[in-house]
DNA sequence: TCAAAAGTGTTTGTGGTACACCCATGG
DNA sequence: CCATGGGTGTACCACAAACACTTTTGA
């Protein structure tokens, strides 16, 4: 093999997202070089050669924020030859979903990188912000249906942060009696036996379930 | 840019279905050359420096198919270091649906090609079974909460023959006033005020409109 | 007039949605 | 004892699923 013809070079973007503040925030890094230098972008970089492709997003998650063992998806392969103007570069675009809490300060190394609500986003270099909008699309109709929603919580929760959670992903207030029952229903959560103090009545500690059948069937457009 | 590291090379795979003779079938082609040589694999072939990864995959559809204008989409990007043993190639797997008449004979050029029902497969090249298999399981899945199923159809067709398109990729029997009331319901197609006669009562044919919103809500897992 | 496929409504059950009050704790 | 957030049940409505017979044509 080994086409004779010239070899696009080929990276991966990971759109890392996480929950602070009450906002849904991506991470950004902050452009040291040309082209688009001082544009915020996706993190990402280029595909090793012998490295799988999620191997590839992981060491880049890992670069930007220290954590690891985090849901991670891949998002769409973005392959406009415009896309990049140093030359032809396809891009293997990947959703992190990063726990809220742990989701501590970003960029160890010399690059600026920081959290940005996802309500408000800077310009970004090259067609992030096309792929940034995919990555919210995906997330907020993936929610509705599996139970992604619970990856950007800790470990230990209470129901009316797992709410919370919802409500902001889906940018929508939800009826409080009606989640609690149909989590519940779904046997995705079990209570820990903890409690979570502080003001007001002290709430019942929750862990997601990881034997749970997660997904739930689409309504069907015919049956 | 340009990266000083080697560049893997980027292919396209496309997974061609239609619908023949009361199955899906998907068209494959004969490898004249090693490594599989001999063995079937989804047709495929590397993408050129200038042209996008859709052009790419249309390109490839025209050389099997000599059809047009035909639903493509964009599945998964395969990259395991070891998917070939040649070395590393990254693959961009399609799906494309081909209206069932079109889908005539295949392979204008030497290379041996054939449609095969995807209920009887061969061993395949690559990971070439596992994109296949990947590539149905997104069609089912589709095919339930949009209107992809009618792009396996002719411009116009029956109640009847719609119905048993679902059928045939679902893979389970439907009952006939439910199917059509939905359907109708759903707005998505319209009389052509024409009809097909044969054995029985000639049936109404319809055509897809365009204009139709072919998407559905998913059933959320909470409210 | 028979075979073959097209076409057509109703009933019953399940699940979605809307909605308001009491409980446990800390200050 | 009061403020704060946690926790609980029911009634109504809409949609999904199950089900069988009549109609139209060609042979």
């Amino acid at each position: 093999m080994t086409a004779d013809h010239p070899k696009p070079s080929v990276t991966v973007d990971v759109v890392i997202l996480t929950l602070r503040g009450d906002a849904l925030q991506v991470l950004l890094v902050k452009r040291g070089l040309m082209p688009y230098k001082g544009r915020w972008a996706i993190p990402g970089g280029f595909v090793r050669i012998d490295e799988s492709l999620e191997a590839a997003a992981r060491r880049e998650l890992q670069e930007e924020t220290n954590v690891s063992d985090v849901y991670l998806e891949q998002l769409y392969t973005f392959g406009d030859p415009q896309r990049d103007p140093r030359g032809r570069v396809i891009s293997v675009a990947y959703i992190a979903l990063v726990p809220a809490p742990l989701a501590v300060q970003a960029g160890t190394d010399a690059r600026e990188a920081r959290w940005w609500s996802v309500n408000n986003l800077p310009l970004l270099a090259f067609d992030h912000t096309h792929i940034l909008q995919y990555a919210l699309t995906r997330l907020r109709y993936k929610i509705e249906y599996s139970a992604v929603g619970f990856r950007l919580l800790p470990d230990t929760f209470t129901l009316s942060e797992l709410q919370r959670a919802y409500e902001i992903v889906l940018n929508e207030p939800l009826d409080k009696r009606n989640f609690r029952r149909r989590i519940m229903e779904a046997q995705v959560i079990e209570p820990t036996g903890e409690h979570r103090t502080g003001e007001g009545r002290p709430a019942k500690l929750y862990r997601f379930r990881d034997d749970a059948v997660a997904e739930v069937k689409a309504r069907r457009l015919f049956p």
